[in-house]
DNA sequence: ACGAAATCTGAACGGATGTTCAGTTATTGA
DNA sequence: TCAATAACTGAACATCCGTTCAGATTTCGT
């Protein structure tokens, strides 16, 4: 056979544990989550985690780096389509949503960690970037064709993501609400803001400590350097 | 006099100090940040900031408590105003954008932190709701005054919530972007997708895997047992 | 069945962290 | 000026956490 029984064996348990400790990082918090509580999820002895990974960073990092990896392919995959960019913006947000909802080893996605050895974080934020600026020119690609109204990417799409991924905050798998459910009015709601509305929908000013005028709109902003989400 | 002299340098010192930590918990998080630093960035000696807090959990505490006083307060003023649900949305909006990244001490009105006690976080949780409540209910009035699109009130509000929260983790006070110019964009842009849009923001399903009717778009929500923005 | 390799474990180590405390310096009120 | 109180400090304590290691146990190839 290709693969040896025990090395596939080996894959499993790797991602036995990532999907345990996926869990515990999402409803304790990573600083708050020990190596024996991620040992005790995952059904390990504390010092066997030591044989699968090298320690606690390299955990996170691998649930991250495989949700991002997750995320970046179905980005690509969607901008490379034909559909139009409101089809495109939906399907991303769809599955974005989708994936750090359902899928709980990659639930960590958004954990910002700075505690995390410089090399990893150097890679995750690469990745981070790249799928970030993937989704800005997606929807600076629907200004241009004036599908979308003339607004900054860069702000949309923080604030899109900062909205996809604050869910895991509130999020209960057993809850009332299914991930399909905040999916589709998520996605309807982030969408919309993006259409032009019938209404004005700046009004004339309040006048209240907002009286410089918003002339910075399309400013652009220093793509590197983004520290987090 | 009213109050003594060393009575307001009492709260002129734990003001500093909250303002230093807020500094350093938005920068470094709040379980990387130690009491030690905290007191380095106060000008303190560690040991002297068990004279104005009780701990670590405490100092937390006042920080995310005064935050959510400035941002109810707020709220309340706009709710009692006279405007339309677009103004006094807008005005929520970009006040708690300023709070949360003008106000460093009030930066850390995000942070989830499990790890600081019981009592203590229940009254968090109780302020914090009481804040997304009011919200929604504003979002929920503006919907009814047709407004506001038909769309579930609740999950626009945590849209809402977690792209402004989120932006502390990008956001530099000295970097190229203003505050003032996040908060005009966000606001448009979040207020745009309460309003309805020219286009269908909703086209012919893609068909992949999102067959099942978004039926449950009202579906209550339990506003109590709410974890996290 | 048997030696070898992989897998697993309990106990301990080193370091960091929140906190305390005895003792020192500065400030206050009269 | 002087006692009393507030403000402050360095050093140490207790605990927790990530990690390691020697050795036991299971699994594998033959």
């Amino acid at each position: 056979m290709r693969t040896s029984r025990i090395q596939r064996r080996y894959v499993a348990r790797r991602l036995e544990i990532l999907r345990a400790a996926g869990r515990e990082f999402r409803t304790r918090g990573f600083a708050e989550t020990g190596m024996r509580e991620i040992a005790a999820a995952a059904d390990l002895s504390p010092a066997n985690l030591y044989n699968y990974f090298r320690g606690k960073d390299e955990i996170l990092f691998f649930c991250q780096d495989s949700a991002l990896d997750r995320l970046i392919a179905n980005l690509d995959k969607a901008r490379r389509g034909k559909m139009g960019a409101t089809e495109k913006l939906r399907s991303v947000i769809t599955f974005h949503l989708h994936c750090v909802l359902d899928e709980v080893e990659g639930s960590a996605a958004h954990l910002l960690t700075n505690s995390i050895p410089h090399h990893l974080q150097k890679r995750l934020l690469a990745k981070r970037d790249r799928y970030e600026q993937g989704l800005r020119q997606m929807i600076a690609a629907g200004i241009r064709s004036a599908e979308f109204v003339a607004t900054d990417p860069a702000l949309v799409t923080r604030a899109i993501l900062g909205a996809l991924n604050s869910t895991v905050l509130w999020f209960h798998p057993q809850g009332a609400l299914s991930a399909d459910s905040v999916a589709e009015n998520f996605a309807s709601y982030l969408i919309r803001g993006l259409c032009s509305s019938r209404a004005s929908a700046r009004p004339a000013r309040t006048g209240r400590s907002l009286d410089r005028p918003a002339a910075n709109l399309r400013k652009k902003i220093a793509s590197k350097g983004v520290q987090q989400w």
